[in-house]
DNA sequence: TTGTTCATGTCGGCG
DNA sequence: CGCCGACGTGAACAA
């Protein structure tokens, strides 16, 4: 581990420590007064101001000012790095090809210049996902109905691949797809896209059910479902049991199968994980 | 404009300058060797490494590696900052509620502190955006089709706004979807919900079309579109016109109205921005 | 605050 | 490398 830090350097200056950073393959912090300029995806320009630069060894750049969390202006991972000096400014590019994209930054000044080695410990535990609501599901079935079974997942279809793919109690087919979070119109047309698909494989005269399984739903999105003959499944991805205010189980007397449906799962004796 | 830096500065020191930096409202770095703990949306861990951490004034913190254009653990701005010191290691710590998450980063050694003013000129001209494709289409409508009167944009529907409303030459209502770039399955049912909403608006014996207007679409995509009864016209964001490649104009004898649509726009003599 | 959609989205996985 | 969908998406804008 090494830091080297500049303070108020010549851009001669930096541009020497910046090509032998990036030979190092350290990660570089230019904070200086500067303008920027994009073109490739979009194109953009940026007023001259104070901004903190990064300069990551994968070849990203990242432009940030002193609001939010997206940086201002950016050069994705695999672009090249590029630094000289031209007209009293430090220019640093970063460019790519496919999408041919190029990221001028400008500085009239440095005030301050390091590179760090930051190597190591990069890989993150993360719990919470849709991931997990799937293996919630997968351990107990009946979360989404009793007498579901879960017969694939990752299904493939016309439509792309659907999140798990089952059969109800009576044998119907189910398409149940997965949100970790409140869904929008989207995720109910996603669904619809997927029922429809297997409808169609599966011949004309066949009847497939749609189960969305999320924390919730927005009011517009339950009547989209509703329109659609779609269900919805409220359950929480990460305790994988219904939530607390557990109010809109979709059966408000619109739900298409009349017969004796039991929605509401049995909490309780689960087995749970292996 | 100033810039404070530390080399390997104690805890007690860089407690201070950070509690002296939020005061200030400074953008702050820090890089050191530090475990990152998140709860909340979601939850995560992540062992120990030399890493760069970013506080912001707004209350965003982002901790970033040696790779990745996105923090590998971060929080949004809005949050609150608070720096401590126990059990010899310095916690950094950022809150909020709604939702309620927490990001904790401890640090065993930090290598490098700096508090920099980073403020001033954050505001970002681009172009090459949805907002310009529509300009372009709403300057020249005959880009759509010939025939076709824009009447509304973000029109609002039952299935949310749609880009643009109008009339083809016969006066049948047209909802155009935009799309800055190659489209996938999901733009086409955003179309669809908007299609079928209007229908169900207008009556059920009204026809609505419904038109794809991107640079380009991927083949399942095309197929959707053709079962839906959904059509595709090519342009180019940028420029306003048909991209190079002007292939699949949609017209591979499915379209619903074989009566003598001229899908053909005369280019070249658009009068263009005012 | 909630709902909805765009984004230079970014990122990972699979074919 | 393109397609496809998740993401602690983030960010802007309207209701």
């Amino acid at each position: 581990m090494h830091a080297t830090t500049l303070h108020r350097p010549t851009h001669r200056e930096t541009l020497w420590e910046l090509e032998e950073a990036f030979e190092r393959g350290d990660l570089v912090t230019v904070f200086g007064r500067c303008t920027v300029d994009y073109d490739g995806r979009a194109t953009s320009s940026l007023g001259s101001g104070n901004r903190l630069v990064i300069l990551k060894p994968d070849g990203s750049t990242l432009v940030h000012t002193d609001e939010k969390r997206t940086p201002v202006n950016w050069q994705p991972p695999g672009s090249e790095h590029h630094a000289s000096v031209r007209d009293g400014r430090l220019r640093v590019r970063g460019t790519r090809r496919n999408p041919a994209e190029t990221l001028d930054v400008h500085f009239e000044q440095v005030h301050q210049f390091s590179a760090l080695s930051v190597t190591g410990g990069r890989d993150l535990d993360l719990h919470g996902s849709e991931e997990d609501l799937r293996q919630h599901v997968l351990d107990d079935p009946s979360l989404v109905e009793s007498g579901f079974i879960p017969l694939e997942t990752e299904r493939e279809s016309a439509a792309g691949p659907m999140d798990i793919y089952g059969e109800d109690g009576d044998g119907t087919p189910v398409v149940v797809e997965l949100k970790r979070r409140r869904v929008g119109p989207s995720a109910a047309s996603q669904l619809q896209r997927y029922v429809e698909a297997l409808h169609r494989e599966l011949g004309d005269e066949s009847e497939v059910r749609g189960i969305l399984v999320a924390p919730s739903v927005t009011d517009r999105t339950s009547a989209l479902l509703d329109e659609e003959g779609l269900e919805f499944v409220a359950l929480d991805p990460d305790t994988g049991r219904p939530p607390d205010g557990d109010t809109a189980t979709g059966d408000s007397e619109e739900t298409q199968n009349t017969e004796e449906t039991e929605k509401t799962a049995d909490t309780g004796d689960s087995e749970g994980t292996s």
